[in-house]
DNA sequence: TACACGTGGGA
DNA sequence: TTCCCAAGTGT
C-alpha cells in the first residue's frame, strides 16, 4: 500500500472508532464482564432483530440461563417459549442445540476459534467471527449489513450494498481491517454502530457523520441504488399462519388440539373468540385448510412443535 | 443461487 | 395504510 493510502486509511479507523467511544449505545452484551455464552446469545438474538426488541429478552434468558449448561439442561421447547416474540424461531432451537453441543463436546465452555463456533449450529459466519471479536478480542472480518452498507458507501460510492455478499465486498473488508487484534475489534464494532445509528438504510444522518469528507456516495452527489430491494411477501404466506400457531402453542399451558389449529374461521357473532387471543388471531386469518395442515406439518418438521396424543405442543 | 424463515415499529 | 427493514442461517 502506498503512504498517502495507509494514512487515508489510518485517519478513517481514528474517527470512526473515536466516534464510537462518544456515541456508542450502552449494551450489555458489550459489557467487560458479559461471558463469551452471552455475547453468543446477543448475536443470535440481533440476527435480522432491532436491538430495542432483544434487550428484554437477552436480559430474561442471562437471568435464567447464565451459562450454556443450564439451557442444554432444559426442554428445547422452552427456549422456544422464552424466545417469546423475537421472530424466527428456529433460532432458539439451534441456540438450545449449540448449548448441547457446548456441553457435550466443549465442556460446557463457548469455543474459542472461529472454526469451532462456525460448527454450533445456527452460527454462521457472521456470527463466528462476531463472536471471536466481540467476546475473544479476536481479528476477525466481521461483515453484517450495517458494515457491508457503509463500506458500500464511503469506499465504493453506491448507495447500498450488493443484494448478496460479493468476494469484492470481503476482499475490501479485509483490506480495511486494522493489522492488531485490539485495533480489529474497535473497527468492527465502531463500522457497525455506524452504520446502525448513522449510515443508515433509509434516511442517513450524513451531518452526524465523522467521515462525510470521505464518502464516495456523498462525493457522488448520493446517487439512487442501482436495483429496487425486493420485499418479502407476508399477508397470505406459510410464515404467517406458522407465526400465528407459534402464537398459540406458546401461551398453551399443554398441547393444543389439532381440530382448533386446523379449525376454519368461527363464527364472531357468537361471542366466544375475541381478536385479543392468539387462537382467534390464527382463526381471523381465515387460511385454507390445505395451508394450514402445511404450516403445522412444517412446525413439527422443523422440531418447533411436537405431536402429543392428539394435540399440538412446544416440544417436551 | 435463490428462497424460506417471524415480528413489530417507523416513515 | 402499506411498505421497508433489522448484528443471518440453512437448504
Amino acid at each position: 500500500m502506498e503512504p498517502e493510502q495507509a494514512e487515508h486509511l489510518s485517519q478513517l479507523h481514528s474517527r470512526i472508532t473515536s466516534w464510537f467511544t462518544r456515541n456508542a449505545r450502552p449494551l450489555p452484551w458489550r459489557e467487560p464482564d458479559c461471558s463469551p455464552w452471552g455475547v453468543l446469545v446477543s448475536e443470535v438474538m440481533l440476527q435480522q432483530t432491532p436491538v430495542v426488541r432483544v434487550l428484554p429478552v437477552w436480559q430474561e434468558w442471562m437471568q435464567r440461563w447464565p451459562e450454556p449448561a443450564a439451557l442444554a439442561a432444559e426442554p428445547s421447547g422452552e427456549a422456544v417459549r422464552a424466545w417469546g416474540r423475537l421472530g424466527y424461531p428456529r433460532r432458539a432451537l439451534r441456540l438450545h442445540a449449540a448449548a448441547t453441543v457446548i456441553v457435550t463436546e466443549h465442556g460446557g465452555l463457548v469455543p474459542d476459534t472461529h472454526a469451532a463456533l462456525l460448527a454450533l449450529p445456527g452460527v454462521g459466519d457472521y456470527t463466528a467471527a462476531a463472536v471471536a471479536a466481540f467476546a475473544l478480542g479476536q481479528r476477525e472480518t466481521v461483515v453484517d449489513t450495517n458494515i457491508r452498507r457503509v463500506h458500500a458507501r464511503l469506499v465504493t460510492g453506491n448507495a447500498l450494498p450488493s443484494q448478496s455478499l460479493t468476494a469484492a465486498e470481503m476482499r475490501l473488508a479485509v483490506s480495511l481491517l486494522p493489522d492488531d487484534d485490539a485495533g480489529s475489534v474497535a473497527w468492527n464494532a465502531s463500522v457497525m454502530e455506524l452504520g446502525a445509528l448513522v449510515c443508515t438504510a433509509r434516511n442517513p444522518r450524513c451531518e452526524d457523520c465523522p467521515v462525510l469528507a470521505d464518502c464516495a456516495w456523498v462525493r457522488a452527489g448520493r446517487p439512487e441504488p442501482h436495483y429496487v430491494p425486493k420485499g418479502q411477501a407476508w399477508h397470505g404466506t406459510d410464515r404467517q399462519v406458522r407465526g400465528a400457531m407459534m402464537a398459540v402453542l406458546r401461551e398453551a399451558e399443554g398441547p393444543v388440539l389439532r381440530e382448533l389449529l386446523l379449525a376454519g374461521p368461527v363464527d364472531l357473532a357468537a361471542g366466544q373468540e375475541t381478536v385479543t387471543t392468539p387462537l382467534a388471531a390464527l382463526h381471523a386469518l381465515s387460511a385454507p385448510q390445505e395451508q394450514l395442515e402445511r404450516a403445522l406439518n412444517g412446525l413439527v418438521r422443523d422440531g418447533l412443535a411436537e405431536l402429543s396424543g392428539d394435540g399440538l405442543r412446544l416440544p417436551a
